[in-house]
DNA sequence: TAAAAACCGAGTAAGTTACTTGGTTTTAAT
DNA sequence: ATTAAAACCAAGTAACTTACTCGGTTTTTA
């Protein structure tokens, strides 16, 4: 009942571009150094995410990403679902094109993972990327030592 | 987000013997046999429900597994539990002794995937091998074609 | 004594994961 | 025009996990 490695980068990735975002791009290069990510890995985990549509790359000097949507409008479901697939505890159940067994349509089992599955993507779903900012702000006021990853907003 | 397929069938196999539940042990085999799970592979996952505790074996002829406790105190979690290891989306927030890592205490994302943890677990610690057997009763009312794997009732 | 059953340990093919390596292309700043 | 910074891309790979199988031994009942 693990999540891999993709969907926990991913959504830090994420959470990351969502604390610094604004009109200009980030580097994959300070995401990863931040998040503590190895780059190259990282930057496949961002070809997913812009092929999910969820973020937009800028080439070339001074390029980087940006969300493609403001963090309101992006779930942590949508980012589990790039990069990890559709939620599905077992096969049968999957929230796309389940397989069917021969006695899927009586298998109590069966009803039990839709149960989780359904509980799963509840809470995933539930909670937008903005959620995760105002937690975090909640968060740096309580304890203001704590930077959580915001890139160095103070006077140059 | 998957199970393995331990999970999948050790609660099959543990949803068998709650629904063939009595004084007599049920043989692996015919387990296996209703369930469609390699014997010899039953064999080991039946072995990892033994040594938590949840079925009791009888060993020589006639004997086979029975549920160590009446299905009304065998929880789903218990099973997967057993089978899986503690309920863990990310290891950091595993059920059981969870890693550290520099931010946790900070971390937004580890938020999240307690949040997701403790819905699973909310969801498979709520539902009892008896209450699985009760929902099958009432398939099998509303259609008495299909016989759950529930071995043979009639007179002898 | 034979058969039925649980128990046990080792092996294994295939797949997945979490990367690394070594580039090419695009673009802004100089 | 050149340089450097960045995204983009394809392939390889070591380690691990999964889902089994194989070939037995031991226990117990009929």
């Amino acid at each position: 009942m693990r999540l891999s490695t993709r969907g926990h980068y991913g959504l830090k990735a994420m959470f990351d571009l969502a604390l610094n975002y604004g009109p200009e791009p980030i580097t994959l290069k300070s995401v990863a150094e931040r998040q503590n990510i190895s780059e190259h890995y990282l930057e496949q985990l961002m070809a997913m995410l812009r092929k999910a549509g969820l973020v937009n790359s800028v080439r070339g000097a001074q390029g980087g990403y940006i969300l493609a949507r403001p963090p309101l409008e992006i779930k942590v479901g949508d980012i589990v679902r790039a990069m990890e697939g559709p939620i599905a505890p077992v096969e049968c159940v999957s929230e796309v094109d389940p397989s069917q067994c021969d006695q899927s349509d009586f298998c109590i089992t069966r009803l039990v993972w839709a149960r989780v599955r359904d509980c799963i993507a509840g809470v995933l779903d539930s909670i937008s990327l903005d959620d995760m900012c105002r937690e975090s702000e909640k968060i740096e006021q309580t304890d203001p030592a704590n930077n959580n990853y915001v890139k160095d907003k103070g006077g140059h």
